[in-house]
DNA sequence: GGGCGCATGTAATGAGTTACATGATTGA
DNA sequence: TCAATCATGTAACTCATTACATGCGCCC
């Protein structure tokens, strides 16, 4: 939740900013640092101002539906920066979903296993090839930072995972037991 | 939920337990990998129980409280096996907590910056460092990969954030603006 | 006799998602 | 005329967490 926070807050400091506005950013470019939904960052910004830490004014544009411009208050000044302090000096230890599988790889003959691997493979590398084509420099700011973080990520987790399937693959040719190597130390 | 799902299944797979010997484990043994907490598990099993994925025999030791053993059924077998294929062979993409402050960088003065990454990186290390003095070899079963995979994350991540810092720095001596550098990119 | 370990949960709460509602405008 | 875009949300639901309840046995 203060990440989503965190997020809105920013955003709104740099520009002053209707919810569809940020909404659409959010979905366009961001999709890759966060997941949050629509209806979750509008009440979010209901709270926000009911806080006090932004401000908003209606505005109309012709016919079209009434917007709500949300601007940053002093006191949400505050609260953004306690926050993005709080976040850039820990680092939450992540859990990452697909390492379940990896616990109970043996359960499957190894040829599956194998072909398994090679499709969770195959989606790493379109995900770092996505990212790649990115056109850098979104806007002024650091959001590049951000998407060389998951880039680089993604580059370790597919050197891994390609080195898994070697070893698993010359397990396969000398015996015919199931999967799992004996987890020789990565490094 | 299907991890979860798929790891209580996994763990009763190799063997009939009930809830407090499989949250024991997962406490001691699975934190890096999982973050279920007991009522969570608990309310897991029973539902688990009544879809028939899994059955349950009351045992009494002494004058101790009643223990619920569960033992996975055939049925349980097969929804097993689907989740395990289904999370080995696809790649979610992560969504990184941390990654929202990077965006933001440039909001601090880069001395502070500095300082905060500093720690971040410092607590990373100390990750690293908690995983390598794990005995390894835990049980028959394949936690030391997933417990490998982590190890590997969390080094990118150190090479990366040591990285980052430094280029911050070289930044520091030269201009006295604010933090966010042009994101050489990673390799 | 006081606290920890064993073993099960329940109740209240919270955060977030999905699916839906509304209603005008613009382009094919 | 039909669909998409603009712009806001609400309602129902799911998932998970926190805090609490219970009660016996064991050890210091």
């Amino acid at each position: 939740m203060d990440e989503r926070t965190l997020l809105l807050l920013g955003m709104l400091r740099i520009e002053s900013q209707h919810g569809y506005q940020l909404n659409e950013f959010i979905e366009h470019n961001l999709a890759r640092v966060t997941d949050m939904k629509k209806p979750t960052a509008y009440a979010l910004l209901d709270r926000l101002e009911q806080s006090g830490a932004i401000a908003s004014r209606l505005e109309q544009e012709g016919n079209r539906p009434p917007r709500k411009v949300y601007a940053i208050t002093e006191q949400g000044r505050q609260l953004f920066l306690r926050l993005l302090r709080e976040t850039l000096s820990s680092a939450e230890p992540y859990v990452i979903a697909g390492d379940v599988g990896l616990m109970f790889l043996d359960a499957l003959p190894l040829d599956e296993a194998l072909k398994l691997l090679e499709q969770r493979l195959a989606e790493v590398r379109a995900q770092v090839a996505a990212i790649e084509k990115v056109p850098a420099h979104h806007l002024g700011l650091g959001i590049d930072l951000a998407i060389e973080h998951q880039a680089v990520l993604l580059r370790a987790d597919d050197a891994w995972l390609t080195q898994l399937i070697e070893r698993l693959q010359t397990r396969q040719s000398t015996s015919s037991t199931p999967a799992a190597p004996s987890a020789a130390n990565g490094q």
